[in-house]
DNA sequence: CTATTTTACGATCTGCGTAAAGATG
DNA sequence: CATCTTTACGCAGATCGTAAAATAG
């Protein structure tokens, strides 16, 4: 006797809905082969389950003893075979994840690269909104994680500190600070025009939080860091960027001095909801990325000369 | 998915040889067979169970993971399809019978002994309750099958007569009618004291049609053979049982007498519901009960003489 | 007569075995 | 190169669906 799953369903379909039509419908079958299925059951068993006529069916004494089984036989095996399904989502599934442009821009493409070699089967969708979005993109469940700047929201979210970066003055090579080896937070409030960003950056946030109460003397508000990049090659004004950044205003005419905020860290961190348990597939992309902030972590201290990096 | 036992027993077999050869043998199975069933697992479940080469088969996480999960589904399902194998082999089960007292006391003990010594682990229920509850047990499935007086209570019912008894006056062998070698229905209503059985009772209900519109001049009504039985060894009155009844009148000075009665024959029945198809172990039972009516015929044939049974 | 199950039958799919090919230490 | 697994392929049995037949209220 070799009991399958489908023999499984489709007693219980059978044994539930009394009437083999609808449990046939219930199994994707046509009456005929479900009715045949059962047959086939009884007969691998050696005992009728169900006494029958075309006007009513029921299940046997012995059938009562095979539904008392199933009962618990059946649940249990479909359970198993979700526990499987989520394994399997390792090679065939999905994991989005929620990242600030600075960190999009400057770890992600080599994890990303990393992780599709290793799971060639899963899907990867990357949202690169700033740090607000990110949160939000978290709360809502559209991503499973997001790498993005420390939050204190709530306590629904785990934010598992990564690394953190420090704030740069990036300038054309012939601004009048272009050749100062560090920078007071007061010298950079000086360097009208400046270029700031959207109220929903970290960056923003950060650099509102360091000089509150007072506020940014801006010309410029913009949303991408390639738009400020622009800007700043062209004379424009400067603007300050913390060093996972910094890899978008590499070019030959460009500066970047290191800055002693009053705050000088942007703590970079893994947020995720509480009690989500995050996917497989989810959990191999999470230990990438742990993995990298290990190895790599000394890129991103701030003794190391970015200014030899951008030129 | 259509999980099967066969896959659950092959991939358990290779996961404890890690050797598709010697894990193919143990299954009955060539290497080959053995190879695509394993093959057709993985690609079910979507994922690869085994690492393996031609030196090395081992376990990958994953199948790391189903075997935890097979290490108790698969002795469960097991043990789950050799209780249906007890079931059919009638090694376990449970039969449930409703029976007029007269049966119950006369003919049921040796089936019940005989079926025991073939059946030890089948169940037996035996209700002993007058016409009216036995029809009410089968009704309400309480039961698998009664032997009762016929019945012709609706269509629901199959009553399979199996043979019929006849009336005997039963008195002590002081009483008047004590030397008759035959009565008839008037003799026996003249005398009094009679002792009745209680309206539920198939002998009450087959004497009280008989007489009808008349009724009888009792003294007595009682529920149990026995209690009528000492009444009448007391010399308090006589009564009127049917053949099967007689055996708890053997007493030494006791007579039985035939009645001639309008209608002598009361039908003993094997009654159970139309549309429910009796267990195994119910059928099994079934079956040594008609055997036994079948062989045992002549005993209940009221040509027999009792008179001499009963001394 | 109507609703329902069973049977008949051909097409398709699955699973097994033989035998050959492929892989690996 | 010896051993073990995978692949190729034909056959047998299982399963499915369509359609017709049987059954029961």
């Amino acid at each position: 006797m070799n009991l399958s799953l489908r023999q499984m369903r489709a007693f219980a379909a059978l044994a539930e809905a009394r009437n083999f039509t609808r449990a046939a419908e219930q199994c994707s079958l046509t009456q005929s082969a479900f009715s045949s299925l059962i047959s086939n059951l009884e007969a691998g068993l050696g005992l009728k389950l169900f006494s029958r006529n075309t006007r009513n069916v029921e299940l046997t004494n012995e059938g009562e003893v095979f539904l008392n089984i199933v009962n618990t036989l059946l649940p249990e095996t479909e359970r198993a075979l979700e526990e499987m399904r989520s394994q399997a989502e390792l090679r065939r599934g999905k994991v989005a994840i929620a990242a600030l442009p600075t960190i999009y821009s400057s770890i992600l493409p080599s994890l990303i690269s990393r992780f599709h070699a290793e799971h060639p089967g899963v899907e990867l969708i990357i949202k690169d909104t700033a740090n607000t979005g990110c949160i939000e993109h978290v709360r809502h469940r559209r991503v499973d994680f997001a790498l993005c700047a420390a939050t204190s929201e709530g306590s629904d979210f785990i934010a598992e500190t990564l690394a953190s970066d420090s704030f740069h003055f990036v300038c054309h090579a012939s601004h009048p600070l272009a050749k100062r080896r560090s920078l007071t937070a007061s010298e950079v409030q000086e360097a009208f025009p400046i270029i700031v960003y959207d109220g929903a950056s970290s960056i923003r946030q950060h650099l509102d939080a360091v000089i509150y109460p007072q506020q940014w003397r801006r010309s410029y508000e913009v949303n991408s860091l390639s738009t400020a990049a622009a800007l700043v090659i062209e004379g424009l004004g400067a603007t300050i960027i913390p060093t996972l950044g910094l890899r978008q205003f590499r070019d030959p005419h460009l500066r970047a001095i290191p800055i002693d905020l009053p705050i000088n860290e942007r703590n970079i961190c893994l947020l995720r909801l509480k009690h989500r348990t995050p996917s497989l597939a989810a959990t191999a992309f999470i230990a990438l990325v742990r993995e990298h902030f290990e190895t790599e972590l000394d890129r991103l201290r701030p003794s190391n000369s970015f200014r030899a990096k951008l030129s």
